[in-house]
DNA sequence: CATTATCTATCTAGTGATAGATAGAATTAG
DNA sequence: CTAATTCTATCTATCACTAGATAGATAATG
């Protein structure tokens, strides 16, 4: 039974969530160290920098989050069910776990970030800008990219909101104000056809 | 010519950079005092703690701001006008000084916070929610507060986004959204009057 | 044995915070 | 009006603690 990268993934594990609660300085080598039962210069054999362990943790945020979308939209042609989905997974990340968006909090904390980390975050987002835009675009939006940014701003932005009030309030009125927006244009653009 | 409070508001100003800037846990009391010329002690004797600092700049910057909305909408009797100028002085902050909002940051770093310094930074949105509630309102909106929400998300998450991005372009995406979301509705006001 | 992983122990640098001294301005007492 | 006193704002020096990081010994894996 190799459990070869089982310390690394708890690791990773750890240090994603405590970046997504408290931020990039919000946390220690120490910090993670105590939560896995390991010693800080074990977390350096595996991450030598902070560095190193912010952008593993950003790039495999990305892969997963976008294998869950995959996931979670597949059954979906409907681009509706689809902005939905995408919603959801931002949901599941602040109701379920009252977490943060990994990427959102490291766009907060992009000045302290080194040039490598911040475009792995970065990436996330230049990633789900062109899977929002291709759903607005199905439904007949001129300026797919416009409405994708916007999208994504609102569920980034109402996640930040929501946190602070200590309730998804915030959260919930973005991502409904945005579905019903794709509603309307679903209902606009089978009008045309 | 008694510059009484001169040191402390030299303070204030180059915390809110940094915390706009950098965060709540991205600079230090030594990052003040070398930026403004003094000791480190001597920031402890206007603000013994961190907390205080922050505190104190939270409500600092909801009253600036406030003041400032109350200026710049003051002219303004179309709700359209008052949310145009209300986001602006959003991509102002974006725009002209490349920072985040204040609060939006501290947002971010809730959990760094005490229980204080989160209430004053909470009030922020909780007085934009209000302001904002009362525009929606004018504009015919049933549910104005699920509006507020959705907007001050839209332009905190635009802002984020376009930080790490190096560009505005997610925040504009997200505020011409919002002002075409309200002229739309005053077309719809207007015609059943 | 060699590789992989973890440990102990330590380093340098920096953190928020405090104590105590001091210069100068403002206030009070005689 | 002076002299004694207090207040304001800053300084120097230091506290205990934590940060990320490293070297080298040790244990486990295969």
């Amino acid at each position: 039974m190799p459990r070869l990268n089982d310390a690394r993934t708890r690791i990773l594990d750890s240090a994603q969530a405590m970046v997504q609660h408290r931020g990039y300085g919000g946390f220690s080598y120490r910090d993670i160290a105590g939560e896995i039962g390991v010693k800080s210069a074990s977390i350096h054999y595996h991450f030598p920098s902070k560095d190193d362990l912010v952008v593993e943790l950003a790039r495999r945020y990305r892969d997963g989050f976008f294998k869950r979308l995959a996931q979670v939209s597949a059954a979906d042609a409907d681009p509706v069910d689809r902005i939905t989905a995408f919603a959801g997974l931002f949901r599941e990340a602040l109701v379920e776990e009252d977490r943060m968006c990994l990427c959102g909090m490291l766009a907060a904390d992009a000045e302290l970030l080194t040039q490598r980390a911040r475009g792995e975050a970065e990436a996330f987002f230049v990633d789900c800008t062109a899977w929002l835009e291709g759903e607005w675009r199905r439904l007949g939006v001129a300026d797919g990219r416009r409405m994708a940014l916007a999208a994504l701003a609102r569920l980034e932005g109402g996640m930040l909101i929501s946190r602070i009030s200590g309730t998804a309030e915030a959260f919930e009125a973005a991502a409904e104000g945005l579905i019903e927006e794709a509603v309307k244009l679903r209902a606009t653009a089978s009008g045309r056809d």
